[in-house]
DNA sequence: ATCAACCATAGACTATACTCTAATGTTGTG
DNA sequence: CACAACATTAGAGTATAGTCTATGGTTGAT
């Protein structure tokens, strides 16, 4: 007998409900980013008596790095974009790395913006101390 | 005869036309903004034959807050909270220092976020430069 | 006085991102 | 072998954040 997990790139082997558990994020937002194209599990060939879908580890990392982009503001589409910059075939070398690079370039606004936002609200807190409003 | 700039907190004074041009942000957006409580024009009393709203620079800073807050994912609800934990008389001063307190642990948190997403990024990067991917 | 360019309100429409329900089938433990 | 706890799909419903249209009034330059 042939262990299967030699034969697979799967280090782990989970259905929704444990991937759902895993992560915190419901196994309809799950099924809603796999229909969206963000992540995407495998059915198993071997068994025909059921159509339930497996997910791996990296899912796992691809989910956190879903509720991370979300929670900064980008969208569903801008994060399939990123996804598929690193993981798809269908952009060229360059072209992965383009699109990269630009999202590089929103994070660093981001990160700007987040500063500007922080030095307001301190200053907002000021105004409040010294009741200036 | 009163200079009526002497008598009102406005610096400058305009309609919803240039404010929208200076700062980018579409007219119906403003009036969208306005419905939801985020900024306040103030009509004149004083003319009768119309009823326009006036807009002064500080509705200019509101809105550029708004636009980065908007950009690094904050709701309308969030930013208006902070906006009248900053403007507004119907918090105590305790309540204002909570509420900004809270929204800078959540500048922290997608401070963050946005290091973790630029980390991996950069990662996916080298992944596609050395063909792991 | 006319007319383009503005102003206002109300409400319909759209996109995004979930969130839930219904109907139905499968698995595994007592 | 019952049955709770899982799985599937399709599609309806909701919340958020705009975006647009219709209708009607005002302003200011010619």
């Amino acid at each position: 007998m042939v262990d299967i997990y030699f034969l697979t790139p799967y280090i782990c082997n989970m259905l929704i409900n444990e991937l759902s558990k895993k992560t915190g994020i419901s196994t309809h937002t799950i099924r809603f980013y796999e229909k969206s194209g963000l992540i995407e599990g495998k059915q198993d060939e071997s068994v025909k008596s059921n159509n339930y879908f497996h997910y791996d580890d990296v899912t796992i990392e691809k989910l956190e790095f879903i509720s991370d982009a979300k929670s900064v503001g980008f969208t569903i589409k801008e994060i399939g974009q990123i996804i598929d910059a690193w993981y798809n075939r269908k952009y060229t070398k360059k072209q992965k790395l383009e699109i990269l690079d630009e999202k590089l370039i929103s994070l660093e606004q981001k990160m700007r913006e987040i500063k500007e936002m922080k030095k307001q609200i301190l200053q907002f807190k000021d105004d409040v101390l010294n009741d200036r409003c």
